[in-house]
DNA sequence: ATGAAAGCGCTAACAT
DNA sequence: ATGTTAGCGCTTTCAT
């Protein structure tokens, strides 16, 4: 900047203030910087700036997703990224790999960097880092899962809600022993999920069964095992409900091995790609993780404008596919 | 950094020390400031420290894909992070969509916030900013693209020998009459495909027909568009190579709508998720953006520990996997 | 083994 | 309309 000054014959504060077009800089001044910042192929260090600016922002914002890896994360990370550029925001993103010790270390390698604030997905329900974010003031969404603490600002699908339909999609069908493929409870939405297979069961009245109710599925190889024992049990399933897009691709691959594509229902919890093009189609309880990181980061910067109104509780509509695989009857 | 200094009772460069455990700090004032920091909740302004250290490095990395929403891109970001995490590295990612104003604004935004290093995709021969970068000092990384500039260090698959490979397995199942779909051919990758394509019809003597070649394919609609139009025609092709991923989604759909999937053959570039649960499964050219992600990684962390030797063309070899969509025979 | 002073690149506050 | 001084939170250099 020193150079840049030098070259145009001006003060530092000059260029500063043409850099962050700040009034009273004369046209001509400021055409003679502009020069000189081409000249030099100039950047500004927008760190060292932020550190004596007086709202001390960075334009950085942190994203904590299940991994970056997945479909889901990654329709969130692109929204958001879209949203972030718009206002010159840059963003980190982290997988989290639901592991609280992870979710621990990228939020700290977040706050280091100074972002100035945080779109979340988190794997404890009391997240260790809270009292940190509102000591600093670091404004921060959760999304896609609900930690169990007042006053956050969430967004996430209607978990419930969206598993209960699904359910109760296959008990139109005629299905009475429906199998449950979940991931591990602890984890908000696979619990919520349950829940709302559970309601859809006891509307109908239908008597849990555990053998029947398989959790701690967290990938798609221990869903594909857990299904084909299932399947190979005295009373098999003649539906299956598959909480998770991973444990849905498992699902499918052991109904797939066993012959039973045709023969045992299948609804998923969230979309896949392809899901409409296997045959029979999948069927799935579609989230929308457009909407879902949309209205997070708008959410979020809203909070950074310096919105002051009571946290939002923001709950995403599921949307029932029905492609085929949810509408097979049980055999007579 | 003062606070914790007082409450220790210490200098602040003594926390420092602490802090990056440099010698001499005696145990004892080491254990005091550490109770100070947790007592404080403190975490040390990461770049704060990088405006003054003499290396200036602020342990952060750029990160250029076509779309973070992109499962091949997923792929490699998610490598990337687990590389660069281990050495206490963030990365900042963004999406490129192949527009040259985008990637431009995207390098500026890394180059503004002072990242060490870059891993990029781009969409253009000569990328514009590379003088800036060797100015500057920064080391990149070129992935999935090979800009038309020497001296470059780059990761990419063999896209055209892979190209050629799946078009040959295609003329051995005795087709001649095979369609290309593919991207804009000023991007790399598209053009290296079509050279593999075209490649592979020369080595059998096929000649080729430009009805039967559909370009500046971006997206699923485009291409579903497009091959539904040659299906339509009087010579219609036997079968089909789809030169990227959404294009090859997009090819499923036109081919499964003509009710073509089982007597029109498809090969893919890049690999899908659920490929292998369709019917038929669908052949693809696999790269293996783990690997590419992996050794662009590795390459960059030479570069920035000093490595000087000559920059690196790596190329990482494709694989096809015969699932059956590409073992379709012409129809007599 | 520890601390004081200077300075990294920038912006705030106050001149002029 | 422009420049000067101080200081953001840290690391360097050099003293003690």
């Amino acid at each position: 900047m020193k150079q840049v000054a030098a070259l145009a014959g001006v003060g530092t504060k000059t260029v500063s203030r043409v850099i962050n077009d700040e009034p009273n800089v004369s046209d001509a001044t400021a055409a003679r910087v502009w020069d000189a910042i081409r000249a030099l192929d100039y950047q500004p260090d927008l760190q060292a700036g932020s550190l004596r600016r007086s709202d001390g922002r960075t334009r950085t914002l942190g994203l904590l997703v299940g991994s970056v890896d997945n479909p889901f994360a990654g329709a969130i990370h692109r929204v958001v990224e879209d949203l972030a550029a718009e206002r010159g925001m840059a963003v980190f993103a982290s997988s989290l790999d639901d592991d609280p010790a992870r979710e621990g270390s990228a939020v700290r390698a977040f706050l280091q960097r100074r972002v100035d604030g945080l779109i979340l997905t988190t794997a404890s329900r009391r997240p260790d880092y809270l009292p940190q974010l509102r000591e600093r003031g670091i404004p921060a969404v959760f999304v896609d899962r609900e930690p169990l603490v007042d006053g956050l600002d969430t967004v996430a699908s209607d978990n419930r809600a969206g598993a209960e339909a699904g359910v109760a999609h296959l008990i139109e069908q005629g299905h009475r022993r429906i199998a449950l493929l979940a991931d591990r409870l602890d984890l908000a939405t696979a619990s919520q999920r349950q829940q709302g297979y559970l309601d859809a069961l006891a509307a109908a009245g239908i008597s849990r069964s555990d053998a029947l109710m398989a959790t701690d599925l967290h990938d798609v190889d221990s869903a594909r095992t857990a299904l084909e024992r299932m399947l190979g049990a005295a009373e098999p399933p003649t539906a299956v409900f598959s909480a998770q897009n991973l444990i849905t691709i498992g699902a499918l691959h052991a109904l797939r091995d066993a012959g039973c594509s045709r023969s045992v229902a299948l609804v998923g919890f969230d979309d896949l790609p392809l899901a409409d093009l296997l045959d029979p189609g999948v069927t799935v309880v579609a989230q929308d993780p457009q909407e879902i990181g949309r209205r997070a980061a708008e959410r979020l910067f809203a909070l950074l404008e310096g919105a002051d109104e009571a946290p939002i509780r923001s709950v995403v509509p599921t949307r029932l596919i029905a492609r085929g695989s949810g509408e097979i009857t049980p055999a007579a």
